[in-house]
RNA sequence: GCGCCGGUAGUGUAGUGGUUAUCACUAUGGCUUGCCAAGCCAUAAACUCGGGUUCAAAUCCCGGCCGGCGCACCA
């Protein structure tokens, strides 16, 4: 047989135990779809969990749902329609791809004769309602429910900066030979944070708490020139403006701290800067965290852009919506002004139907711009007689303005960790010569959380096992139920979907009220009482407990 | 989207024109054992889809779909 690489054999695990395996599969598949079995979606939740715990709980990043399906109009304004509905045309000779544009007939790179055009759109068009009036587009990301939505997310927050918002959902990009398992999706599922920051403010209040994190960047300057990355700690990294700024640096630190916490290897991590060619149209700078994967290399994960105020400009203009946020000066601005005030009756007897336009031309003018005493409507240059105008002096004091935010997106590709995280949890390993395969998962992010093994099926211990089965489920516990086969053969079925405690029942269960928890690691066992069970099985998975410490070893 | 290669039970595979489609693992039921994939018996389970050639196709030819690799794409 060929040796297997990784990817062929978590790729192999994934489907015959439940996690992951092609839609459709009966009438032929389709590529870029996968489904997720009991396990992968279970695992898929696990981690959506831990991530609300990061965002919506510690941050304090609300989360939102808005429609997978948006309307044109959403897209015209982001640039999405613009940005990805281009006609491609590829050089017959080197292969080398470029927008079409009527003025090129030859190569520009090796001159070489041109093939036909092709579209391609990477979002999913439709049409909402009968008649086909209205266009729709399948969201290629998140983050456009989040701007749209600005103007009542900000009195949600009371009109303050900053704040943040979170969006778990699906999304759809129309790829156009998608490959590499759940790597690359037609339909996936991405986490996004936006948190709108005051332009000015770059700071960030818990700075303290990550900056001594040690991190692994790949700066763009460091890709053109040395092709390495460094090791350097967050406070270092922002000192040396390597990361431009606190905020950028709290959120790369919190984006490790995640990854960790989910169970991805850390020597497997790194944070890669956008070059300047690859960077999106909506952003000003983007840092990706990056895995290494045993196939395909270090691979995309989480993105962290600063989308600067770019996608709220262009929301405010084509809604005709205010999209600032009313910031206020430490000290009012008194100043002085003069104001030009229109004698509205003369000027409307004056000139009649035209009186409106002229008026109109009059206040939206400064007084220095009024000098002449003429005024310009339209093509036409009307003089203003005295009679016609009046100035007046006023003091008024400004007490703030209006400040469109900056945005920075985390932004979390969860079927892409999904597989990741398989593959760096994957060991197979050799015990007394017999092949080991155990999913190394943390126990708080394993989809089942114990198996529960009677010794026999026999004796009793079957109806027993049953028993705390039931009370485990009530106390919350995801467990499963074997008897079948030998207990070796148990556990190691359950070392291969990564369950990290097995508890057995055996004959002295039945005599003093005590069973056995086996850890999938180290495989030791303790022997704790039943009353305890459900308090060591919380500790144990939540981490707040050394295995040895909360039983008797055996 | 282009090019090359491939597609047989849940998994890995044998099978170059006529086989009851091979073997192993897994799974299910039973016997046995009784704390790390033991053994025995039984059972279940497959030729990617469509068309063509042929008396006869898993096998040869064409096309679709899916997968792998390379190029392009991945805002």
């Amino acid at each position: 047989m060929i040796a297997m690489d990784k990817y062929e054999r978590v790729i192999e695990l994934a489907k015959r135990r439940g996690f992951l395996w092609p839609s459709f599969e009966i009438y032929g598949s389709t590529a870029g779809f996968w489904d997720f079995g009991p396990l992968g979606a279970a695992l898929k939740r696990r981690i959506k969990e831990t991530w609300r715990d990061f965002y919506v709980i510690r941050e304090g990043f609300y989360e939102i749902e808005t429609p997978a399906m948006n309307i044109e109009e959403v897209f015209v304004a982001s640039g999405h329609v613009e940005n990805f509905t281009d006609l491609m045309v590829e050089c017959k000779k080197c292969g080398e791809a470029f927008k079409v544009d009527l003025a090129l007939e030859k190569c520009p790179e090796c001159g070489g004769s041109l093939g036909d055009a092709y579209a391609f759109n990477l979002m999913f068009k439709t049409s909402i309602g009968p008649g086909s009036k209205r266009i729709g587009y399948l969201r290629p990301e998140t983050a456009q429910g989040m701007f749209v939505d600005f103007h009542r997310i900000l009195r949600f927050y009371r009109d303050k900066l900053p704040f943040g918002v979170a969006q778990i959902g699906k999304v759809y990009r129309n790829e156009i030979s998608p490959r590499q398992g759940t790597l690359r999706l037609r339909e996936f599922t991405i986490a996004e944070v936006e948190i709108f920051i005051d332009p000015r403010m770059n700071e960030h209040p818990r700075f303290d708490e990550v900056k001594d994190i040690m991190l692994r960047l790949y700066p763009a300057k460091e890709q053109v020139i040395n092709k390495f990355d460094l090791e350097i700690s967050v406070k270092d990294a922002v000192e040396k403006g390597i990361i431009k700024h606190q905020l950028m640096g709290y959120h790369i630190a919190l984006i490790q701290q995640f990854l960790l916490k989910i169970g991805l290897s850390p020597e497997k991590i790194r944070f890669r800067q956008h070059k300047k060619d690859e960077i999106a149209h909506y952003a000003s700078d983007c840092w990706d965290a990056e895995a290494l994967t045993d196939r395909f290399g270090w691979t995309e994960i989480v993105g962290i852009a600063n989308r600067g105020d770019y996608d709220l400009k262009a929301h405010a203009k084509h809604s005709q919506t205010e999209m600032t946020v009313f910031t206020p000066y430490e000290q009012p601005i008194v100043r002085e002004r003069i104001i030009i005030k229109p004698n509205v009756s003369a000027i409307g007897r004056k000139f009649k139907d035209r009186a409106a336009k002229i008026i109109e031309a009059l206040r939206t003018l400064r007084p220095d711009q009024f000098k002449e005493g003429v005024i310009q409507v339209g093509a036409e240059t009307i003089p203003l007689t005295k009679d016609l105008v009046e100035y007046e002096r006023v003091q008024e004091e400004i007490y703030g303005e209006g400040v469109i935010p900056h945005v920075i997106e985390p932004s979390y590709g969860i079927d892409r960790i999904v597989y990741v995280l398989l593959e760096h949890s994957f060991e197979e390993e050799t015990i007394e010569g017999e092949k080991r395969v155990v999913l190394r998962l943390p126990p708080n992010i394993a989809p089942v959380q114990g198996a529960v093994l009677p010794l026999l099926s026999r004796d009793g211990l079957d109806k027993r096992a049953r028993e705390i089965e039931c009370s485990l489920r009530k106390s919350g516990f995801l467990v499963d139920y074997d008897e079948s086969g030998t207990i070796g053969r148990r556990y190691r079925r359950h070392d291969e979907i990564g369950t990290p405690f097995a508890i057995t029942i055996d004959h002295q269960t039945l005599e003093d009220d005590t069973l056995t928890i086996r850890e999938r690691d180290s495989m030791k066992q303790i022997r704790v009482p039943i009353e305890a069970l459900s308090g060591v099985m919380k500790k144990l998975i939540a981490g707040d407990a050394i295995f040895e410490n909360v039983g008797t070893l055996i």
